[in-house]
RNA sequence: GCCACCGUAGCUCAGUCGGCAGAGCAGCGGUUUUGUAAACCGCAGGUCGUCGGUUCGAAUCCGACCGGUGGCUCCA
């Protein structure tokens, strides 16, 4: 067979010859550092085990020991949670396995055992791998008939592998024994490809341990998610681990309150975010910036209040699509809020089987029963038997009653001063835009500093437009969101299309007008040069989107600017222009945010920054430091014609050292901070420092001053001695 | 919402076996008048997240709740 190389180059090896064969007929030390074979056949491309036969004529590229190749690291850390499973299992023998995959920077594996697994237990467990891969074990791959290999699982009393097992394709399944043979060592059902040996597992560390359920789902058992992660040589493990140490140095969080840009009062509410100075400042910036882009680009400002009727967001669909992640309405009636409570009553009854289920839904039966003395018969309440049904029940009773919703989204309200006069084509493209604020009751645990919070701003605009506007639109929204993201600096991104997933029932509109939708989508994308990709089931439910994921600088992905097609709001709130023709038409709609949350942004922002901000958007500026207090006059000249100069400067003439005030500085990340000594005062010159500590030599005062200004103006330029 | 872990001064953290609540930084007052990564002395700062329980005695043990962190699920 013919095996061809990724240089192009054809090796011919006999039939049954393995990945290993081919490195060793290229060299010794390639052979040396194989771990697996990734094969190139028949239009699809496996990995496969080292001394697993090749299939026959193929595309070979050979995985070696590399930290730098992800498909190498894949397997390694595949191998690795199997001897990570075959140690809990040592140390713990209860535990069920589940299911271990390598994941993106490691590996885990989903453990069913009842004790508690804790950090602590890291090292036990820590130990036992260890010695597992000193044994240099190999791990060899066996492969059983489904009639065969169901009953053994079976006997083996492991509804999870067993399960596993019933919904892999093909006819065999395939075991791995990290061992020489069957039998003879821990084995598991799985998939593989595998290391060779456990020998060529360089370096490990377990992480953390948390709870999963058993695929996803939460009525499942709840199983501990055990996390690792591998590399070969020691070196990228240490290097892994300082690049996680150095996420967490920048923390938003915590750099938030270091740098009093913002914090989270429990007394205020979780997820809701108090902006100081230092951290309103940034925010308001970023908004003046977009909103000068915005003007630029004939958009138009409204603003639109923060609650709104219950029955706008039942027409938009978003009350009815996200009831469960919404501050519950504010009904107008009593009746209403009995029945709500009602509602919320019956929700928190358990959905197991038991004296708790029942005795919980006897006081939601109770208030039922309440409320129908009060307000007479509720149809159809008799008759539910079960909180499921009472649910049912209620909630359709609830549909009839009026109220108010924190705002969820501002388009049902750009809509409606869209529908506040009729519009001709001639008006269209109509671009609106608000900083609106909007709220959603995001589950608890979710909850994240400003990244994920419960009260945000959003950056949001809706554009109006006839279908022959609409790539023009799409085109000119991807071109501000590039312009957006350059500026921060984030210029490192990927663009995901999310589509509708066709078997799903959860988007609202028809088949047609989403087709219309994403076929504009993708030609806007495709015209912009953008690098995308497309996702299935990654749609908003009444349409398509384009996502900017940005990555920062130490390379962690966020999603961000969003762009959305829109044909089901106009029809749902029946918006019409009259065309050329006279007679009414749909008009399309964007729902377009470049920052996505000024929340999250900033939270992102802060992290990639590490709170370095750019000088445009750094809430100080500058900082003025004396010497001593013979310089204290002239440093409050410099500070009077920065002022001017309409610079944020703040001014230090305490009594310390020049040295523990450059330090307070520093940490506060101010970009340029002045030492003002005698000298300076004497040649009217001002010693400019940076954050970093680097020492920029004497300017005047003047051309510091024009170098700053062109920093800011420019968003970045630097000064130049 | 679920699972695990955590909650001590404004911040970072120590507090052993259940026996008087601790440090550094920040703050305040003084001394020092200073030339580039933390001068010196002093003072003040606490219902140990909250509530309940066990105990002669609880920061410490137990329970509930609140909040946080990591993950699961979700993300218009």
């Amino acid at each position: 067979m013919n095996i061809t190389l990724p240089d192009g180059s054809v090796l011919a090896m006999d039939a049954g010859a393995s990945t290993y064969d081919v490195a060793g007929k290229i060299g010794p030390r390639l052979a040396g550092a194989a771990i697996a074979g990734k094969v190139q056949a028949d239009g699809q491309e496996i990995i496969v085990d080292l001394h697993a036969p090749l299939p026959g004529d193929c595309k070979l590229t050979i995985l070696t020991t590399d930290d730098t190749n992800p498909d190498s690291l894949h397997v390694l850390r595949h191998s690795t949670a199997h001897v990570m499973a075959e140690a809990v299992c040592e140390l713990f023998p209860q535990t069920k396995l589940v299911y271990g995959p390598p994941v993106e920077d490691g590996f885990y594996y989903d453990l069913d055992l009842d004790r508690s697994l804790t950090p602590d237990d890291f090292e036990k467990i820590e130990a036992v791998m260890q010695r597992i891969i000193q044994e240099d074990r190999p791990f060899v791959r066996y492969e059983l008939p489904r009639s065969e290999a169901l009953p053994k699982l079976e006997k083996e009393g492991n509804r999870y592998k067993l399960d596993n097992a019933e919904r892999a394709d093909g006819d065999m399944l395939s075991f791995y024994v990290t061992g020489e043979s069957r039998g003879q060592g821990f084995e598991d059902l799985c998939r593989g490809p595998h290391l060779p040996r456990t020998g060529r597992i360089g370096a490990f560390k377990l992480r953390q341990v948390s709870g999963s359920h058993y695929r996803g789902d939460v009525n499942e058992k709840a199983l501990q998610r055990l996390y690792g992660t591998a590399f070969f040589k020691p070196k990228a493990l240490k290097e892994h681990l300082r690049q996680l140490e150095e996420a967490r140095a920048r923390d938003h969080r915590a750099i938030g309150r270091e740098l009093d840009l913002f914090s989270i009062d429990p007394e205020v509410g979780s997820g809701l975010v108090l902006w100081h100075p230092k951290g309103a400042i940034v925010r308001m910036l970023l908004e003046n910036f977009l909103k000068f882009e915005m003007l630029l680009r004939g958009y138009r400002p409204v603003y639109s209040p923060n609650i709104g009727q219950l029955n706008l967001y039942r027409r938009s669909g978003h009350y009815p699509y996200y009831r469960d992640s919404q501050f519950p309405p504010l009904y107008e009636t009593d009746r209403g809020r009995t029945l709500l409570s009602l509602l919320q009553t019956l929700e928190r009854v358990p959905a197991h089987a038991g004296p708790q289920r029942d005795e919980a839904f006897a006081r939601a039966r109770q208030l039922a029963d309440a409320a129908v003395a009060v307000w007479g018969e509720i149809p159809g309440l008799a008759d539910a038997e079960t909180p499921e049904t009472m649910i049912t029940v209620i909630d359709r009773e609830l549909q009839q009653e009026d109220g108010y919703l924190l705002k969820p989204m501002n388009c049902p309200h750009h809509v409606h001063i869209y529908k506040s006069q009729p519009r001709s084509y001639r008006d269209l493209p109509i671009r609106y835009f608000e900083f609106g604020n909007v709220y959603r009751y995001e589950q608890s645990g979710e909850l994240s500093g400003m990244v994920r919070v419960r009260g945000f701003t959003q950056d949001d605009a809706h554009l109006f437009c006839t279908p022959d506007q609409l790539l023009d639109e799409m085109r000119s929204t991807i071109q501000l969101t590039l312009t957006v993201l350059d500026a921060v600096n984030l210029t490192d991104y990927r663009v995901r299309v999310g589509l509708r997933d066709p078997d799903s029932s959860k988007y609202t509109g028809s088949p047609e007008s989403w087709d219309q939708a994403e076929e504009k989508i993708r030609a806007a994308v495709g015209e912009s040069g953008l690098n995308a990709t497309e996702e299935r089931g990654e749609a908003a439910f009444y349409g398509p989107k384009i996502d900017f994921v940005v990555r920062d600088c130490i390379k962690r992905e966020w999603q961000l600017g969003t762009i959305q097609v829109d044909y089901n709001l106009p029809e749902r709130f029946d918006l019409t222009y009259i065309g050329r023709d006279n007679r009414p038409h749909r008009p399309i709609m964007i729902h377009r945010a470049p920052f996505g949350s000024l929340e999250r942004f900033v939270g992102i922002l802060i992290e990639h920054f590490a709170g370095a901000f750019p000088l445009w958007l750094a809430p100080i500026q500058v900082a003025v430091v004396t010497i001593s207090d013979k310089s204290e006059a002239y440093a409050r000249e410099v500070y009077d014609a920065l002022v001017r100069a309409a610079l944020r400067v703040e001014v230090d003439v305490s009594s310390d050292k020049i040295g523990p005030k450059k330090h307070r500085c520093r940490a506060l990340k101010i970009p340029y901070i002045l030492v003002i000594g005698e000298q300076e005062a004497a040649e009217g010159t001002v010693n400019v420092n940076d954050r970093e500590g680097r020492s920029l030599g004497n300017f005047s005062l003047q051309k510091f001053v024009d170098g700053c200004l062109l920093e800011i103006a420019t968003r970045g330029k630097k000064l130049e001695s």
